[in-house]
DNA sequence: ATGCAAATGCAAATCATTTGCATCTAAAAA
DNA sequence: TTTTTAGATGCAAATGATTTGCATTTGCAT
């Protein structure tokens, strides 16, 4: 389960990387730092917002949160790693946001590394576009 | 040619974007708005930081200019939009980095928009790997 | 139970980017 | 060409996300 993460990764067992933990586990989309910071607050929990940020710093070098985006540019936002892959497609009126997961990528980068004698070790892909629901509003 | 762009998309034709298109022009990589303003700087010329920031979003609302996703640390950079689709492959040692200039996305997207129900307008891919040169190094 | 390295809270610092406002300028109007 | 004016710029101060220094607390190995 979700807390032997933890042990496995070498961290040390604390209330703030558990109560992360847990909201990125219950979340349905990407959260930024400050989202989970007042998701604990709502959970009647409280654990500094420079210890979220540091607590994720630790949980991405661990490779236990990845980045999948920049929400509105300018701040990170964090999903688990629960090892699929996949990708966001994002409204550019109402920011909805949507899950991909599947990615014609494996043959594609074959063809790079072959074509550039690199070692590929992943790929970040967006796409932006209109939901269903603000197709027709005029912005 | 680049300056024209300027009245094509109903924009006064002023110094500082007639210098920052031409710094754009010439880059072969994407510049952060910091390193535009010091070329300029050391073209001779001088234009501020504050101008640099307004004229590339008055860029990004008219599709003069694009942002990758690949931050610079925590930097926005910016490329000039030539309507030719590419993306970036980067190296994590080195952080040198090739332009890829073919994508496989085309019906990817049409799969997508009958999926999900969005106009899908763009993407943003980014390749991550080893470069030919770093590949053995230790890090 | 004890000791210590690592984690946390709090406040202050950083740093990229944005903004208010007075002044200037490109280009439309006269 | 001169006048007019909406929009562009410089400068300094503000913003806002993220980071950091330091005193205190806590997990966990012994
Ligand atoms: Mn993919
Ligand atoms: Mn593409
Ligand atoms: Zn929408
Ligand atoms: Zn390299």
């Amino acid at each position: 389960m979700m807390e032997d993460i933890l042990l496995k990764k070498g961290l040390k067992q604390t209330k703030s990387r558990l109560l992360i933990l847990d909201i990125l586990d219950k979340a349905d989309k990407p959260l930024t730092a400050e989202e989970i910071y007042r998701l604990i607050q709502n959970e009647e929990d409280s654990i500094n917002l420079s210890t979220v940020y540091r607590t994720l710093e630790v949980f991405l070098n661990k490779n236990i949160v990845q980045i999948p985006l920049m929400k509105d540019g300018n701040k990170a936002s964090y999903i688990l790693n629960r090892d699929e892959h996949h990708h966001y497609l994002v409204c550019d009126k109402c920011h909805k946001m949507i899950k991909i997961d599947f990615c014609p990528f494996a043959e594609f980068e074959k063809q790079i590394e072959q074509l550039t004698s690199f070692t590929i070790l992943k790929h970040k892909l967006e796409l932006f576009g209109i939901c269903p629901n603000c197709q027709g509003k005029t912005k």
